[in-house]
RNA sequence: GCGGUUGUAGCUCAGUUGGUUAGAGCGCAGGAUUGUGGCUCCUGAGGUCGGUGGUUCGAAUCCACCCAACCGUACCA
């Protein structure tokens, strides 16, 4: 025994969680509905390693400034670097271009697995997490596209989720790009600030969104607080015109002519709702990026809604900006709108669950051709907790297994409780015999009212010589202990007990489980 | 990374102006009860008071630095 200072500490690394058997077991449910959608869809799963090496997952080597921005990374002994991989996306490309003359396009896989990011944990949010992601690589067209958006809700509803508690909204970058273009933004460094201060927009409302397009934002709320956070420094009249693309309603139904977006013209009217910022003019784009992006967009919508899907299900949102960095079409987002409480009680807004979009340059990286490419991730674990607080994930549909007590440890007597918890497994009855210090038989029942197990079988020297054992329903027995006062009489009353024939165990075992199953219903 | 808040038993917390041996509830272990869970009662284990240094006759308490957690924010392929 290590002395006291010399102890190690049992600690968990921060970021990281042990995982329990009721999560387990409703993440497997669940990843097992997601599984049967994407099958369902054609698409078959392949796995790839953690580990892969730094420059296939597109990020620099760790130096002296940054050693290891975002990724784990370690140094193979060939002084090669490797790293953990931050999403499923990277090593499939990977996997794709090495086996380029292999692989059948389009290439329709699925894959779940754990990724890792070295950032600063918070709440909901782990250096460890698990995806689930299904892609198309070498398919060109947005009906791959349409065909991501599609699956992603029928997998939102595989799951339970009802229809208008969730949303796949989708927009184009080529949308955003087109627009920044048309005022002005030309710069790099300030289209990047300004897609992000679009992604806040959830965050902060336009207000802070504004900040953000204009001089800046204090985290604090009011001037002089918290950190300050430099803005995009745009005009007024841009910041209104980027705003004005965020509040619009889109809406590519031309042929009623009320709608906002028209694909066919690449015409682009303001009607924002806002009271903060009142639009009432059309404002028309005229370059080829924004035209791409709404025909797109068009051709997206069209083949969703021909398909059944309506705008309760997949929307278009101008809003929806995404992986800042590689995607170069498409973008979608599958967000919870639901309210869902956490688990203190508060209704919390949840927001995205998954998303994806069309990354056309991420195989061609590897190759001299270029390589279409789209697909969507899932976080699982976030998804999985939403789920739980939504009431849609069981909390543990295994019942604990019955448990085989042990009154006397002559071999006799050990052989038949050995045989009777064989009987109840060999009949599919989790069951399991006490393996504990059995002498203390106060603590066999201790642990299986802990262990939450539905029934105890007992039988001691007097009940072996009749051949018979007691079957003692734990359940009904914590119900009526409420009534019963006095310990001796508690012990006496020996509760919620039936005396059977040895023959008869299972038989009795199956009708118990069954009432109680009926009971708790 | 930046800003704020908080660190006392496994958990939730109390601890007076700086003053003797740092407490409570819950939980845990043992017993009352060698063949019956709960209730009740008794007993017990469990603490470098986040760490280091300083001020002081004396520090959980005051000061400095460090560490960690939480909240906000930034980053997030």
């Amino acid at each position: 025994m290590a002395k006291k200072a010399d102890k190690t500490r049992a600690r968990l690394p921060r970021g990281f969680v042990d995982r329990h058997a009721s999560d387990i077991r409703a993440v497997d449910e669940m990843c097992a509905k997601i599984r049967e959608v994407y099958e369902r869809y054609g698409f078959d799963p392949v796995e790839t390693p953690i580990f892969e090496y730094t420059d296939a997952l597109g990020k620099f080597l760790p130096d002296q400034d940054r050693p290891n921005e975002g990724v784990f990374s370690v140094q193979d002994d060939d002084e090669q670097w490797l790293s953990l991989r931050y999403d499923l996306t990277a090593p499939l490309a990977r996997h794709v271009a090495e086996n380029f003359n292999d692989i059948q396009l389009p290439y329709r896989t699925y894959r779940a697995g754990y990724v890792f990011r070295n950032e600063k944990p918070g709440p909901g949010r782990f250096r460890q997490f698990m995806q689930f992601d299904a892609d198309t690589v070498g398919a060109p067209s947005v009906a791959a596209d349409a065909e991501m958006c599609m699956m992603m809700a029928d997998v939102m509803e595989a799951l339970g989720i009802a229809r208008g508690d969730y949303v796949i909204r989708v927009n184009n970058r080529k949308v955003l790009d087109g627009v920044m273009e048309a005022i002005g933004v030309s710069d790099d460094a300030q289209k990047l600030i300004v897609l992000r201060a679009i992604d806040k927009l959830d965050k902060f409302g336009p207000e802070g969104v504004k900040l953000l397009l204009g001089p800046g934002r204090w985290d604090g709320g009011k001037e002089g607080e918290g950190d300050f956070t430099k803005g995009a420094g745009l005009t007024l009249g841009q910041q209104m015109q980027i705003l004005g693309l965020l509040h619009a309603e889109v809406d590519t139904d031309t042929s009623v002519g009320s709608g906002v977006l028209e694909p066919r013209q690449t015409v682009y009217r303001l009607r924002s709702t806002s009271e903060h910022y009142p639009f009432n003019h059309n404002f028309v784009i005229d370059n080829k990026t924004f035209g791409e992006g709404v025909e797109e967009l068009g051709l997206i919508y069209n083949l969703v809604t021909s398909a059944g899907y309506g705008t309760d299900r997949i929307k278009l949102d101008p809003s929806v900006v995404r992986g800042l960095e590689y995607y170069t079409g498409p973008v979608f987002e599958a967000e919870l709108t639901a309210e869902i409480p956490n688990e203190k009680g508060e209704i919390v807004r949840f927001g995205s669950v998954g998303g994806g979009g069309r990354y056309d340059g991420l195989v061609s990286r590897f190759r001299g051709q270029p390589v279409p490419a789209t697909g969507f991730s899932i976080g699982v674990s976030r998804l999985a907790t939403a789920l739980k607080n939504l009431g849609k994930l069981g909390q543990d549909p295994v019942l604990p297994p019955v448990l085989v007590t042990v009154m006397d440890g002559d071999t006799e007597a050990m052989a038949k409780y050995q045989q009777f918890t064989q009987t109840l497994r060999n009949a599919g009855i989790r069951a399991e015999m006490y393996q504990g210090n059995w002498k203390k038989f106060g603590n066999q029942l201790k642990y299986a009212d802990r262990r939450g197990s539905p029934l105890a079988i007992i039988q001691g020297a007097d009940e072996r010589a009749n051949g018979e054992v007691q079957i003692k329903d734990l359940i009904e027995g914590k119900k009526l202990s409420a009534e019963i006062e006095s310990n001796e009489e508690w012990r006496e009353a020996r509760v919620a007990q039936m005396t059977v024939k040895e023959e008869a165990l299972l038989e009795t075992v199956r009708t118990m489980l069954a009432a109680q199953a009926g009971g708790a219903a």
